[in-house]
DNA sequence: CGACTTTGACCTGCGC
DNA sequence: GCGCAGGTCAAAGTCG
């Protein structure tokens, strides 16, 4: 079993494009260990989060990572004897990138070339990212919500956020080693998908992106959900 | 035998 | 219009 290690959060990531888009705030997120049991919690969050950001028009929730020392008014003394990082949740103000839109003025920074800018246009990151929804014909393409982060694991691929996925396709992406798979949700009626591919400047970092809201709670067993709503509670 | 994975074919949007 | 690339489909294969 190796180590997982939740690295960073990002709202999409698109190697040939934009690289790794921050969310535009201050808010980073460092390097966070994590067990197997947060870890679960992590990604379950994390896989839900979209429908927080697509669904809420007046706040939005971030994740964010912080250290116990910062943060210790918010754990109990068992719980911090327990973590050395944690995770926590925040609701803050409406993130303009993560909505249609908006971003006009926001800053970016392009993994890739190292470059960083301001947005001029006003256009919804994935789209932007992306590049390939910008024009549609007649009507205009409602892209889900997508959202994103990377994780550091030699060996293992996916993530297990509780919710239960089918593969439905992989693909060798172009100038890549490593083959992007394709999963959705197969709770009937939820059409979240979940994109899986490995970074190609460093094998060991898996990137994990989520598109579109669940409609239902993760299928865990009880003991498991049980341990997800204890750290969910904590966190909010 | 059902659920899941694999993989080549197909579809669609974008850039030239 | 054409070719390329990413994303999806679906038949066949695999596994428990």
């Amino acid at each position: 079993m190796s180590e997982i290690v939740i690295n960073n959060l990002f709202e999409e990531h698109n190697p040939q494009q934009m690289g790794f888009i921050p969310f535009p705030t201050n808010l980073t997120f460092p390097s966070l260990g994590c067990n197997n049991q947060s870890l679960k919690a992590f990604t379950s969050i994390a896989s839900s989060l979209t429908s927080e950001i697509s669904s809420d028009s007046t706040s939005q929730t971030l994740l964010t990572t912080t250290t116990p020392q910062k943060s210790k008014e918010y754990l109990t003394p068992s719980v911090q004897a327990a973590t050395t990082q944690f995770i926590s949740l925040h609701r803050s103000t409406i993130n303009p990138w993560a909505i249609l839109g908006g971003g006009v003025g926001d800053h970016y920074f392009n993994n890739n070339d190292k470059r960083s800018g301001v947005v001029h246009d006003n256009y919804h990151l994935g789209v932007c990212s992306s590049m390939k929804m910008k024009k549609m014909k007649g009507r205009k393409k409602v892209r889900e919500p997508r959202f994103c982060f990377k994780t550091l694991s030699a060996d293992v691929d996916v993530l297990d956020d509780g919710y239960k996925w089918r593969k439905y396709g992989q693909k060798v992406v172009k100038n890549t080693q490593h083959p992007r798979s394709y999963y959705r949700c197969t709770q009937e009626n939820c059409r979240v998908k979940k994109r899986v591919e490995r970074l190609e400047e460093d094998p060991r970092m898996v990137i994990t992106t989520y598109e579109g809201r669940h409609v239902h709670t993760p299928s865990n067993d009880l003991e498991e959900s049980q341990n997800n709503s204890q750290f969910e509670s904590f966190l909010w």
